[in-house]
DNA sequence: AACTAATAAGACTAATATAACCTTATTTAT
DNA sequence: ATAAATAAGGTTATATTAGTCTTATTAGTT
């Protein structure tokens, strides 16, 4: 039940990108660096972000990525579907799964419910809301590898192994 | 994204013990061969449940499962916390865990709000109304092997390979 | 045109989490 | 005693997630 890896990964992408000037190319290596991220890890999960239409790249030199979509037109919820695929907390959430009790079970709906109010959640807020957060801190654009958001997420996640089962 | 089996199988041990009369028991064996669920994977889930204090267990002949709380006091959110852990879906929602943005990061601020919505809304009904539904349906108690309450989520669940990345 | 710095793509591997199985104990009513 | 049930825990299998590596392609610079 948590968001992968991945996902939160592009999300810094996206906030990194929400943040500079619109017409700016920022290079992937730049964010993998600031955001101490693995470079090739990071530039496959670029291309998701390109298929998925919410961001472009330029290769060669003086290339780099930059927002497909205005900014204000962003949430995390595009996000989590982008990289994970259409949200669906259980199986029988997907609407091409089949159950004979789905009519009427109420475990389905519960769930469903739970889920939307989730992705409602998640999308009440834009990249442009982010990136302004963001630049309210002491957050940088420049090319240079200040670590101003750096966050150890999967390291400390890796030790999450208690189970709160007394 | 998404809730494991093991989760789903344990709701479905709560409403099938939910909805007999407070002394019975159930075999367990009997809950897995009519929601065809593998049974000795069913058993180290009920040993989870037991440890979390919401069923109880009697051994022996005429042994079985039975609830250790009254049923309109449990919720899906309790069964996900029993079985997943401390619900979080991103790691930096757990309390021991230290990021130097969260005090002000809204990213953060997004997935724990995003997060209770949908705790909440799975804390909303207890397994006292789920098994009055139950019941309302074609579903027995009996231990003779109809299959009421057969839904082949595994076996859909592993082609779900599609991602919605166009 | 050649060079260099960038992304693109995809196969490959590694690590982790999830799911399932198996065997041996222990308990309890009969 | 015996049979029928759960308890426990080790082992394996599978799926997912994360990460690496290699080679190609692109585009600006000189
Ligand atoms: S029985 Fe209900 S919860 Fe289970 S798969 Fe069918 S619709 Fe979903
Ligand atoms: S920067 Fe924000 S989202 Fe990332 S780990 Fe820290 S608190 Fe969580």
């Amino acid at each position: 039940m948590q968001i992968t890896r991945q996902t939160e990964y592009a999300v810094r992408i996206l906030i990194e990108l929400a943040g500079v000037p619109d017409s700016k190319m920022i290079r992937s290596r730049t964010v993998a660096e600031k955001h101490q991220l693995p470079e090739k890890f990071l530039n496959k999960t670029v291309q998701i972000l390109v298929r998925a239409g919410l961001i472009e790249t330029r290769r060669g030199l003086r290339g780099g990525l930059r927002l497909a979509v205005p900014a204000d037109s962003v949430t995390i919820a595009d996000v989590l579907t982008a990289i994970e695929g259409k949200v669906a907390i259980n199986p029988c959430l997907h609407e091409n799964h089949y159950c004979e009790h789905k009519s009427d079970c109420r475990v389905n709906k519960i769930l469903q419910r739970a889920q939307d109010a989730m992705v409602a959640e998640l999308s009440k807020e834009t990249f442009a809301d982010l990136a302004r957060e963001e630049a309210g801190k002491n957050f940088s654009t420049s090319s240079d590898l200040r670590r101003d958001f750096a966050c150890f997420v999967t390291s400390v996640n890796r030790q999450q192994k208690d189970r709160v089962v007394p």
